[in-house]
DNA sequence: AGAAGTATCTCAAACGTTTCCGTTAATAAA
DNA sequence: TTTATTAACGGAAACGTTTGAGATACTTCT
């Protein structure tokens, strides 16, 4: 590899000289910051980002630590198209991705924040099902700039989309289908299932709807199996509601696989309602009728705000944004 | 951070001491040692990854280099789940992971190759839909170790799934079920789509079942849409096949729906054939008859082999290693 | 006892940058 | 002409490691 020394020897000037003209700095000449930049081209130079990052204590490394519980990673479509996004945005400010874990190096433990000092990120971004843990609390108290999507915390910019509106105009459309008895299978205890409880309710309230405690059940996120049963059991009491919300897209087809094996059809026997907005949902017959996050906007947002609180840690300050979703109209709830 | 010199302050030795016992270095006593792990956990000392690497020229890094053509990129399911085993293996080994690619840095573009250079990633991964790139030939063509996955270049190690056999073995079921007229409409020409291909052909031969070309269509991977537009064109030719075999699971969706809306039944009128075995065939009813790629052995034997070509520069040599998969029983294939 | 070997540790250079400070020469101000 | 100012560049230390070559003391062999 081409140093800064190659470039100066050939050049004769010092080191110095050449990593100032490559760097912009004022103290060069225009004549002699051209030639460098000529010959650094010619020669094929890229600077050596350990030594540079050693001297500046800036890698243009971002860590990424998305974990799920479930243990899916990126299989889960949501984190894959967040992440998708992220990376474009970030490596078109010159940014990387690392991937950040708690794991073992040299015999010795590490967690997730020590494996960011280890190398050196300059920002992390923390996509997770569960917040709750040491780990991420470790991080957030950390010193390192950090954006989390779809949790806040307090003194930390947070990238979130809006589950409560979501659901508002997820249960507002059926309402205004002719539902009335609906039932609401959640997914398990987060900053999300709560969001998006809180807007269940809230549109229940506005529209008059009762909720009945028999019809919201505490399932999983992005667990058909898991839906399938609770599904089977909403089917089993001894009054049918006329519409489900599902816990999300994925965890969807269970259900509607038990309705299907309780030779009920949907929508005409009953509705059903997603989240997500997950490519599957529209390949299904009928469409999965959804709410879309905007996963793109979401990704890149959360790269923009990151890298804007990494160079301008006086100017930028901690802010909570809503990325809103789309409401996504499919045939898998029948007007009444 | 707490480097070695503050180690050697407090233990009363010098740099290299400190530097020799943490790594296991012959010529320093056991005491000594002893005390020097001791304070050096103590005090919280972790390695600066980018001092190490300058002097060592070994970053721990692996690049990862994915990219398909339709932009899905982590959305697609194969790539997700292998280099989620990727990255679980690497992890193990102490490795981490960045994503590669071509980009602007600096006002300067850079080809993926330079942009390894310049991260200086020990090997990189491959796992792209078009191994025909000038960025792959120039990585290919490089001194970093590099593993591919699903394409074989000379001299380059790589992990392929073992398309032709496990083609065989879905065409082999269909015959068995008692069916002759087949269509199969291919993903698009890359190494992969010819592996299959060829098993189609050879199962075929060996069966003694006829290769209709108008039942023979090359279309796209993981595009529904344009398989559903195959399946259509399927539909309406003169004589029906019994049995379609779509390029791919996620693709199969497209046809299963053309079927659907040409007021066919799977599989009851027409039986499909799917290729990958991803989460969602089996959710489907009937469940897709299908062929699961062994995507956690595909990532962890990549890491292994690619570490091993690190680590092991003289005994390790280039090879082809074949992963097998799974023949999944779905009910999408009617016994005639 | 002298030579040779071994165990343990230190010195110091090196990896490729960046950056503060100093130096020189040229220009502007007095 | 002298002094102050500025422009352009170089010297050298520093970032935190690793590592081969010495240095010292101790043991072992002949």
């Amino acid at each position: 590899m081409v140093s800064l020394k190659d470039i100066s020897a050939r050049c004769g000037v010092s080191v110095a000289t050449v990593s100032k003209a490559l760097n912009g700095h004022k103290d060069v000449s225009e004549a002699t910051r051209e030639r460098l930049i000529r010959t650094a081209r010619e020669m094929g130079y890229f600077p050596n980002a350990q030594a540079r990052a050693l001297k500046t204590n800036r890698t243009y490394n971002l860590g990424v630590m998305f974990l799920d519980e479930a243990g899916r990673g990126l299989t889960h479509e949501f984190f894959a198209k967040v992440l998708n996004s992220f990376k474009t945005e970030a490596e078109l400010a010159g940014y990387d991705i690392t991937f950040i874990s708690n794991k073992d190096i040299g015999g010795r433990h590490m967690s997730t924040y020590e494996h960011c000092k280890y190398r050196s990120v300059d920002g992390i971004v923390i996509a997770c099902t569960d917040f709750t843990t040491p780990d991420v609390f470790e991080v957030i108290n950390g010193d390192i700039p950090v954006v989390t999507i779809d949790h806040i915390f307090d003194c930390r910019t947070a990238i979130v989309s809006n589950n409560e509106s979501g659901m508002e105009k997820l249960l507002n459309y059926a309402v205004d289908c002719g539902h009335k008895k609906i039932a609401y299978i959640q997914g398990k205890k987060s900053a999300v299932a709560e969001k998006r409880l809180a807007g269940f309710y809230k549109a229940c309230v506005s529209r008059g709807i009762e909720v009945r405690p028999e019809w919201l059940l505490v399932g999983d996120y992005c667990n058909p199996d898991n839906t399938y049963q609770l599904t089977k059991k909403l089917l089993k009491g001894r009054e049918l509601p006329t519409c489900i919300f599902m816990p999300d897209d994925y965890a969807a087809i269970g259900g509607l696989n038990a309705i299907k094996d309780g030779g009920l059809s949907v929508p005409d026997d009953i509705s059903v309602v997603g989240y997500d907005g997950i490519a599957f949902s529209q390949l299904l017959s009928p469409r999965l009728t959804t709410y879309t996050q905007d996963t793109p906007r979401i990704g890149s947002t959360a790269a923009r705000k990151l890298i804007s609180l990494i160079e301008n840690p006086q100017t930028t300050f901690t802010e909570v944004i809503t990325v809103d979703g789309q409401f996504l109209e499919g045939g898998s709830v029948k007007k009444l």
